[in-house]
RNA sequence: GGGCGCUUAGCUCAGUUGGUAGAGCACCCCGUUUACACCGGGAUGGUCGCAGGUUCGAGUCCUGCAGCGCCCACCA
């Protein structure tokens, strides 16, 4: 007798229907929380979402990354580990201030400094909150499997112990100080801005070529004429022929209104080759020369203030810079020191969020030294031994070089090399009002690090840290750090990191750097970069092109196993995926190509043996594909499977099988075991059909993984 | 300037340790025989960027060249 097949299966498989119900029913049973899985479970296997900025609304990179994690996570606890992935948000103190402050401007016309910090960092809170639960409700819908009882975000309660406490760790270690150095200044959105938030633009630029006065030996070029005023030196390279009989002399003159002293230097950083060879050096405007200046003990007066004004006296005082370039020129020209002008192309540096050209100003900052020796109290890290003495670049470096941190692809293992080969100290503050304030108290001359007012005359610093420094704890923040948790014992290190390329630097090696010094115990064993999402025709994704997709209407159009697989299929991990439309629609008619076999599979009794040829060839594709997620050949596993199920057991298995009642318990156990391998990739609609399956007992999300 | 990567069918891309080129989509033809028309069957389509080399054998390894892309630096 042929059972009856439920009625669900009558109609085509309708994913909007039952991917809201299924994820309650996950949710619900609490598996999400490696405390509740079922049987022993010795091994744990951890993974920390990146926390997504609170700026604004998931994108299809988010989709692609949620999806590349999800696999592996279930995965995992399919294959009894103690599955743990922990969600979360990141505060972004400096994009999610400026997108406030923008909508504040367009819809109050007030500026920061109109409302205030406190009235602002409320606002900025406020919707960093809505944001939160926008971006949260959206990572469901991809299905992600996220404890979020261990739910997370950057400013709360727990998160600011952890950055107290990493600051003051390594304050206390000599790591952090306080120096006057040259930063990226923005003079629009008054802020410091790290490297990595600045642009360069291709401008036209004049290269003048002049004397400081008429008795001075060499002449000078530079697009640059106002910044001269600051000018302590003239560099020349050390094997320069032509202007070595100068080197160690030293010239007054008045430049413009202004009195300058320059003394003739040699340093290796000149190009002999670029215009005079000769380089005027104006250390306070200039992070090359503020170099050479310190290499030579010079002076380093500033001439241009916080708003790019003329800091000097005489006729360029208080003008913008642009101007009193050109009165400069018009004041060489007149003095007969003007020799040449030409037009050349320049890179110009500007600030990725306001638009301003950068001034390379001196401020004090907060710096961590990646330089400076120290003794690690304890260290598991393979070559540095407890107690014995390193630098946080070092670690960096033997975090990855020793295999502690594996970072199989060997390309971006280079990129990581490169950049800590060339890594400067990292300028930790910044001069905005929402994120963390720099723990530091000051009164007169004293200052101390604490987390609250050491009493009534002291004042805190107004500057709040780069967001960074709390993204770089994530991996044992997360897990309730400083406090020795049970969880940190646990799940610490977690075992896979798969960030986007973009980040490589900002954030993966930052971790490592927080990871090895606060815990002596790298972040994670295995770093998979992942790509970017790409529109089709290869650009990126952004606002300013309108090409965005939005993954939730790919979501209702296809179902959210339909674009798990359409992102995941087709590029390895570390290239880019172009979306295509088209192929998430081929997988929406994939999960109702599983659906009918299911109904066909459903109407056949189990009966007879299982045909040991069959169950040999799944068996056989099943340990390729597990070991292909073993080496996160996702993407491969993924395809497999695919073409196991339509090609293999759809087309040919299932059609021999017709009219043949003795095919019955093969036909059940591809089934079955089918479901096992695809749930990670399509996890709603194995899991529904799973429902209905005679021999299922408990969710599909915690059955064996038919491979050992 | 330094670093990294890419170039395979009309489009998007696979090709894991070198062994006679693959998928999806699109296009064309045929088909509604009860799992599925959100389907089935079939056909077309590539000198694997170019030039050398190693090898019995190269899309795969090496060298050079060209085009494209990304990251880092920022020559005043």
């Amino acid at each position: 007798m042929a059972p009856d097949v439920p009625e669900k299966f009558l109609k085509p498989y309708d994913p909007t229907a039952t991917e809201g119900a299924i994820y309650k029913k996950w949710e619900e049973s609490g598996y999400f929380n490696p405390d509740n899985l079922p049987g022993e479970r010795a091994e744990a296997f951890t993974v920390i979402l990146p926390p997504p900025n609170v700026t604004g609304t998931l994108h299809v990179g988010h989709a692609y990354e949620d999806a590349l994690q999800d696999i592996v996570i279930r995965f995992q606890r399919m294959r009894g580990k103690k599955a743990l992935w922990i969600p979360g948000t990141d505060s972004a103190a400096l994009p999610t201030q400026a997108r406030v402050e923008k909508d504040i401007q367009k819809e109050e016309g007030k500026s920061r400094y109109d409302i205030g910090r406190d009235e602002l960092v409320k606002r900025v809170t406020e919707f960093a909150k809505n944001s939160e639960s926008t971006i949260l409700s959206q990572v469901r819908r991809m299905g992600a499997s996220l404890d979020w009882s261990r739910y997370a975000y950057t400013m709360d309660e727990a998160r600011n112990t952890a950055v107290f406490t990493a600051f003051k760790r390594m304050f206390e270690a000599g790591l952090i100080y306080r120096g006057n150095r040259i930063v990226n200044w923005d003079p629009k959105g008054q802020t410091t801005i790290s490297d990595d938030e600045t642009l360069y633009e291709e401008r036209d630029a004049k290269l003048y070529t002049f004397r400081y006065s008429k008795d001075f030996p060499i002449p000078v070029a530079t697009t640059r004429l106002e910044t001269k005023v600051g000018d302590t030196a003239v560099a020349v390279h050390p094997d320069d022929e032509r202007y070595r009989q100068y080197v160690g002399q030293e010239y007054d003159a008045v430049f413009c209104d202004v009195p300058v002293h320059i003394k003739i230097i040699a340093d290796p950083a000149v190009e002999p080759e670029f215009g005079t060879g000769a380089l005027g050096v104006t250390p306070a405007h200039s992070q090359t020369d503020w170099d050479i200046a310190e290499r030579h003990d010079l002076p380093r007066p500033q001439v241009i203030n916080e708003y790019a004004k003329m800091e000097v006296e005489g006729r360029l005082h208080g003008k913008k810079t642009a101007e009193a370039r050109e009165l400069v020129a018009e004041w060489l020209q007149s003095e007969g020191l003007l020799e040449k002008v030409e037009d050349i192309k320049q890179n110009v540096s500007t600030s990725e969020r306001t638009g301003a050209i950068i001034e390379p100003l001196p401020k004090l900052q907060w710096w961590i030294d990646v330089n400076k020796p120290f003794t690690i109290p304890y260290s598991e890290i393979p070559g540095v031994a407890s107690g014995s003495e390193t630098t946080l670049k070092a670690l960096m470096r033997a975090a990855v070089e020793s295999g502690a941190v594996d970072m199989p692809q060997e390309g971006f293992r280079k990129t990581y090399f490169h950049w800590i080969d060339n890594l400067r100290d990292w300028c930790i503050s910044r001069q905005i009002w929402f994120g963390h304030r720099i723990p530091v108290w000051y009164r007169g001359e004293e200052s101390t690090v604490s987390e609250t007012s050491p009493g009534e005359e002291w004042s805190q610093d107004p500057d709040v840290l780069d967001t960074w420094f709390s993204s770089a704890l994530w991996p044992f923040s997360t897990l309730g750090w400083p406090e020795k948790t049970a969880d940190l014992e646990t799940f610490y290190p977690t075992s896979f990191m798969s960030p986007a390329y973009e980040i490589l630097q900002l954030w993966v090696s930052r971790m490592i750097l927080m990871g090895t010094f606060h815990l002596g115990v790298v972040p994670f064993n295995i770093v998979f970069i992942h790509g970017l999402v790409r529109a089709k025709d290869g650009r990126k994704f952004s606002k300013s092109l309108n090409n965005g997709v939005d993954p939730l209407l790919m979501i209702e159009k296809y179902g959210a196993d339909a674009l798990r697989m359409g992102l995941i299929v087709g590029a390895p991990l570390g290239s880019d995926v172009k979306f295509d439309e088209q192929k998430i629609k081929g997988y929406k008619l994939f999960a109702n190509k599983l659906w009918n076999i299911t109904r066909f599979v459903l109407s056949q009794d189990s009966t007879g043996e299982i045909k040991p040829e069959l169950k040999a060839e799944f068996d056989t594709m099943a340990q390729d594909v597990t070991k292909d997620l073993e080496e996160y050949r996702i993407y491969m596993a993924a395809e497999k499977l695919y073409h196991y199920v339509w090609d293999r057991f759809a087309a040919e298995i299932l059609e021999e099988s017709k009219g043949k009642p003795e095919y019955g318990a093969t036909l059940y156990y591809l089934l079955e075991n089918s479901l096992k391998l695809l749930h990670p990739f399509m996890p709603f609609v194995t899991e529904e059909i799973w429902d209905s399956m005679p021999s299922k007992k408990d969710l599909l999300m915690v059955e064996h993984w038919p491979v050992a």
